[in-house]
RNA sequence: GGGCGAUUAGCUCAGUCGGUUAGAGCGCUUCUCUGAUAAGGAAGAGGUCCCUGGUUCGAAUCCAGGAUCGCCCA
């Protein structure tokens, strides 16, 4: 059946509707899974968006990644689930809710109520669900969005319960410390991103501090810019590389970094003695200061007060003495446990003297104990002068200063922030540390460099994981405890209504708050403990929510375990390069801490999408590009397209409008209007065609081998490289998209429709003119392989193609991705035969052009001087050569006879390695040899003669890979030349060729007034010519050659006196081109005339339709 | 401050194992071709391959240091 006919001028985006339309009604995504019922699994993890904002450019970008691997995998014979998923929980979402109710702290949270606001945080989830639906729709990304998991649902949560139970079992999972960005006023820790915000720049006094060692007069000089914190003080830090010095300074000593004296104390202070960092560890000195309680020595730990070793101490700035508050700073928290001061599972290791709302507590006073801090808040101005004065009082201040730095602030509510020990629950991940190495051993990591740098390096420096977030919107964490301070993990929802006899609808906050039951523990008597459990306040970080999807999506192992047994691991997983801290970290270290393997085999990261300017788009700036906009004008095809193929995915992106466009120019028009072409003449050929269907049937068949050439003769090479080329582009981009590289394997489909439509159907033009069935035949094939290659990259313009070309399955995305035999056979013979050709005739084209000699003027000779295989190669393609370069004959001449000499010149590439440092030598030596007799024997080994070199002692015999041979510039000849390849042409245009040319500009005029008479390319005409008697002349010599080209049945042909009285006036027309002087000469009897001009001679045109 | 990446033509990007004239597309200039293509072809202009050292017969490519930009972490 003859194909529908195609607009050249399709609106894709319109198209794309109709095939959306299509997909709908033959529900092609669901038959696409059905067909590969029982096919061995493929399998992806879909990483949950949130749905409470509008999907942006990068959604679309990891969408589309998401996309175009499963849809390759599904052609090549898997099995593809492909299960959607919502992340539903966390603090972007309650934050919000909140500025949706004008809340700005967690207590007006409370005052309006957990219930309530939870209630809105549901809602709020999925605020923008409908649009995230329709543009998933809209790009192509095929994904079950109506069986999407849910972490808000009760089952994704009771799994979330399990793992935990699971990890708790383990003994993995404990209450501990973690200092956090803290603000005092709402009471609420803050996230990276959100002290990120709050960043300004202020002056805070910094004090020098004397800290008097015990039983010494000496004492350590320790400086901070937080005086706040002093109080709560236990260790000073030392830098293990850190060379020190004890100084004497206007009577007293002190210690301190050797490269700091003379910034700090200035020229007075006298160097008694340099001592290494090891000579002052655990030396101790007299605390506490401003506080009536010191913390407890630790068992097998540095007591208080102790000099600690601190990998992050510098000279920089302070005096390489830094002192170690672990309530207040991370790097002290950290130094002061591994010093073993603090134990982190153990809360009341801990020396805290601040309260919650930012105040001291009672143990906080004057030095002397006159009076009691209690109730000051730490960051009052205020409070700080009275601390600095008490210091300076006791004689323990040596100075202080203005200090100017940049410090986080609430980006709430301006409060500067305060760094904080809060309790908080872990799991103890860096017990596997280990082993989520040895699966990271096991991940494809594309690029590869994240492997073992971003991603391992970070694995390396694994702590454990802080799990708890003192949050509303969350999965509640499944921790209940007693009075007796017994913990117990609740592992599932009967679990929970067993031991309390509540069933719960919801298990969120505030229901699950309620809920009691008696403790199981053993008390000390071995009798149940039964005191009364509540549940611990906080939330889940989310991203442990995350981290379940392969078992929670599933509700595993509650139900569907083997759903899950046969989707673990993934095979796939892909989300924008900041994952790696994120779902990618979440997911391995769940998998490995529940089964001890890493839970995806391949990894693709995406990089950021920034704006033309390269500036981070945001909507702040207002710089981004909304994606209906590009959808709207593009389409869904340019918008994947971009992304496939502009560059590595993982560098990030500048995106513009502008960029999608040039890739719609280039390769999707392209590629319509190859499209089109066929449709056009194979509709305009149709009964021809038909009578030879059946050959064409069997000859293209769905999957099959077809035979290696049609029948004829002529063109048969060109068929025969179309296939070829196009088997060869569809074996290298199904091993591109086995390595996950997108964008080679895009690249190179470009490039075949490039070759197809710039040089097969120019080439093959005439035949499709002629309706010549091979053509017809491999264009076709050749479109339809080219609509499978293209289908997981632009799915609809793909899809167009094939069921206009074919459409036997339905959809090309029911189609096996061709492969193997299902591939049109190789000839790289003749595919590098056809490159040397085309590069002759891009020879021949610049000697054309440098001659100043039209393509339409015929010439008599080209002369091509080549050897050896170049030469065997353009002779086999000579025909095709000889047509493009429009010349009578094209005369083969070796290098030597008469065009040029040549030069020669060692290759280095291969010679380097043989001389190496005597490299220089033997190129001399190879240039001082002469360049006709190497040519001669080197290409054609005349005679077996050899040629050798001899440089220091070594004798070598050159081959003709060890030489490059180059052509020169014969005197006064004007050629083109490349390499050891040159073309000449005759530049004589006798009257024989000239007449020719002037035959071939009156076609040419003749078709500008078949279009301009609306014409269409089938339609046979009369046409009567007039005019300058040598160009009617000129007609009448190729009086064949003219009416076969132009379709025209009557040609009559006048003088020019006749021409004249029949226009009236002879117009000057513009060279080559021509005026309209009729109406429309297809629809009505009057004929269309016009008037053109060549080489200055006047010619009138009139035609019409023939039989109108 | 730490980890990672990037830096090549006006713009967007390739560049294989280190090989001697560093490429493509877009844009620009000139010419040309066109019975599918807002296309195509030819020629031209346009380069401190971020910088400095080193290794090597030979470095855009490998090594070290530095600069700038970005991401992540602190």
């Amino acid at each position: 059946m003859p194909p529908r006919p195609v607009d050249p001028r399709r609106d894709l985006p319109e198209l794309e509707q109709e095939v959306l339309e299509r997909w709908r009604e033959r529900e092609v995504f669901k038959r696409s899974l059905a067909a590969r019922e029982g096919a061995p699994q493929w399998v992806f993890y879909e990483g949950p968006p949130t749905a409470n904002g509008r999907p942006g450019s990068h959604h679309v970008l990891s969408r589309v990644f998401k996309d175009i691997y499963p849809r390759y995998k599904t052609m090549r014979g898997y099995r593809v689930d492909r299960k959607g998923g919502w992340d539903c929980h966390g603090l972007p979402v309650e934050i919000g809710v909140e500025e949706q109710l004008g809340l700005t702290s967690k207590k007006e949270v409370e005052e309006y109520g957990i219930e309530a606001f939870n209630a809105k945080c549901r809602e709020s989830v999925f605020t923008y669900l409908q649009e995230w639906d329709r543009l998933t729709e809209r790009i192509g990304f095929w994904i079950d969005l109506d069986d999407a998991y849910r972490t808000l649902d009760e089952s994704y949560i009771e799994s979330v319960w399990w793992a935990l139970a699971q990890i708790d079992a383990k003994g993995l999972l404990y209450e501990g410390h973690k200092v956090v960005p803290y603000c005092p006023r709402c009471g609420t820790a803050l996230s990276s991103h959100e002290v990120a915000l709050g960043y300004k720049d202020v002056v805070d006094p910094s004090v020098y501090v004397k800290l008097r060692l015990v039983g010494s007069d000496e004492s350590l000089l320790v400086w901070t810019t937080t005086p706040w914190t002093l109080p709560g003080n236990v260790a000073v830090a030392v830098g293990p590389e850190i060379e020190y010095a004890k100084v004497r300074f206007r009577g007293e000593t002190f210690m301190l970094a050797a490269a700091l004296v003379e910034r700090v104390l200035g020229d007075e202070a006298e160097v008694v003695e340099r001592l290494s960092a090891d000579e002052l560890l655990g030396r101790r000195y007299e605390g506490p200061l401003f506080s009536g309680s010191a913390p407890a020595a630790r068992q097998g730990g540095m007591p208080p007060y102790s000099v600690i070793a601190g990998d992050f101490v510098t000279t920089e700035d302070g005096t390489g003495l830094v002192h170690i508050a672990p309530a207040f700073g991370e790097d002290d928290f950290n130094v002061a446990a591994a010093a073993g001061m603090i134990e982190r599972d153990d809360p009341g290791s801990l020396l805290n003297p601040v309260r919650l709302d930012g105040t001291y507590d009672e143990r906080v006073g004057s030095i002397d104990g006159s009076r009691s801090y209690k109730g000051r808040f730490v960051k009052d101005p205020q409070l700080t002068e009275e601390l600095i004065a008490d210091l300076d009082a006791n004689g323990l201040l040596l100075r202080r200063s203005d200090y100017e730095h940049s410090y986080p602030h609430c980006w709430r509510c301006g409060t500067p922030l305060i760094y904080y020990a809060k309790a908080s629950w872990y799991i103890r991940t860096t017990v596997v540390k280990e082993a989520m190495l040895a699966g990271n051993e096991t991940v494809s990591w594309h690029p590869a460099h994240i492997k073992h740098g971003r991603f391992g390096e970070w694995l390396k420096g694994n702590v454990d994981w802080a799990l708890s977030r003192e949050r509303y919107w969350g999965t509640p964490l499944p921790v209940w405890r007693c009075g007796q301070g017994h913990v117990h993990v609740v592992g599932s929802f009967a679990e929970l209504a067993e031991r309390s006899g509540a069933s719960l609808a919801d298990h969120h906050r505030p229901f699950v708050d309620d809920v009691q039951f008696p403790c199981p523990s053993a008390g000390a008597d071995g009798q149940p403990c039964g005191a009364p459990m509540r549940r611990v306040p906080e939330v889940i970080d989310v991203w442990f929510d995350s981290g379940a999807m392969p078992f929670a999506q599933h509700h595993a192992p509650f139900e569907r375990q083997d759903a899950f047994q046969a989707h673990f691991p993934a095979d796939f997983v892909c989300e924008a390069l900041d994952q790696t801290r994120g779902w990618f970290y979440s997911l391995l270290a769940v998998s490995t801490l529940l089964f001890d393997q890493a839970p995806y085999r391949n990894v693709v990261c995406l990089g950021l999408i920034l704006d033309a300017e390269g500036q981070k788009m945001s909507k702040s700036k207002g710089n981004t590009v909304e994606p209906w906009q590009v959808l709207d004008e593009h389409g869904a095809d340019a918008f994947r397209w971009y992304f496939f193929t502009s560059k590595q995915p993982w560098d990030g992106y500048r995106f513009s409008q502008e960029a999608i466009g040039e890739g719609v120019r280039l390769f999707l028009k392209q590629l319509w209007s190859t499209y089109f072409f066929y449709v056009l003449y194979a509709n305009a050929n149709a009964p021809r065609l038909e009578a030879v269907e059946g050959d064409l049937d069997s000859s293209a068949s769905e999957n099959g081998r077809r035979p290696d050439a049609f029948a004829g003769d002529h063109g048969a090479q060109l068929d025969r490289w179309a296939l070829s080329r196009t088997a060869g582009t569809a074996a290298l981009i199904a091993e591109k998209l086995d390595e996950y590289d997108a964008t080679a394997a895009g690249r190179a489909i470009a490039e075949l429709v490039d070759d197809l439509s710039n040089w097969y159907v120019r080439r093959s033009r005439r035949r499709f003119w002629d309706g010549e069935p091979a053509a017809f035949a491999t264009l076709r094939e050749c479109l339809l392989l080219v609509s499978k290659l293209l289908a997981p990259f632009c799915p609809f313009i793909a899809d167009e193609i094939y069921d206009n070309l074919d459409g036997t399955l339905g959809s090309v995305h029911l189609c096996d991705f061709p492969v193997g035999d299902a591939l049109p056979a190789r000839d790289l013979d003749l595919e590098e035969a056809m490159a040397t050709a085309r590069q002759t005739v891009r020879l021949g084209l610049g000697a054309r052009a440098k001659a100043k000699a039209k393509v339409r003027q015929p010439l008599a000779e080209a002369v091509v001087v080549a050897d050896g295989r170049e030469r065997a190669a353009i002779e086999r393609l000579s025909e095709i050569v000889r047509e493009e370069l429009n010349v009578r004959r094209v005369r083969f001449v070796d290098a030597a006879e008469e065009l040029g000499r040549y030069e020669v010149k060692a290759n280095y590439r291969r010679l380097g390695p043989i001389f190496g440092k005597d490299m220089p030598l033997a190129a001399e030596a190879i240039a001082a040899l002469d360049p006709q007799r190497v040519a001669g024997v080197v290409l054609s080994g005349e005679g077996g003669e050899t040629l050798g070199i001899s440089v220091a002692g070594r004798e070598h015999t050159l081959s003709a890979e060890d030489v490059i041979l180059t052509m020169s510039a014969p005197e006064g000849y004007s050629v083109e030349r490349e390499g050891a390849h040159a073309v000449a042409l005759e530049l004589t245009i006798d009257e024989d060729l000239r007449q020719e040319g002037q035959a071939r500009e009156i076609v040419h005029a003749v078709q500008n007034a078949r279009k301009n008479a609306g014409l269409e390319v089938e339609d046979r005409i009369s046409l009567t010519l007039a005019g300058d008697p040598r160009l009617v002349a000129a007609a009448s010599a190729h009086r064949d050659y003219l009416k076969g080209e132009t379709l025209t049945i009557e040609l009559a042909l006048a003088g020019a006196e006749q021409a004249a009285s029949a226009n009236g006036a002879t117009r000057g027309g513009v060279a080559g081109g021509g005026q309209a002087d009729g109406g429309e000469a297809g629809g009505g009897a009057a004929p269309h005339r016009e008037t053109a001009s060549i080489d200055g001679l006047t010619l009138s045109i009139e035609l019409s339709r023939f039989g109108a």
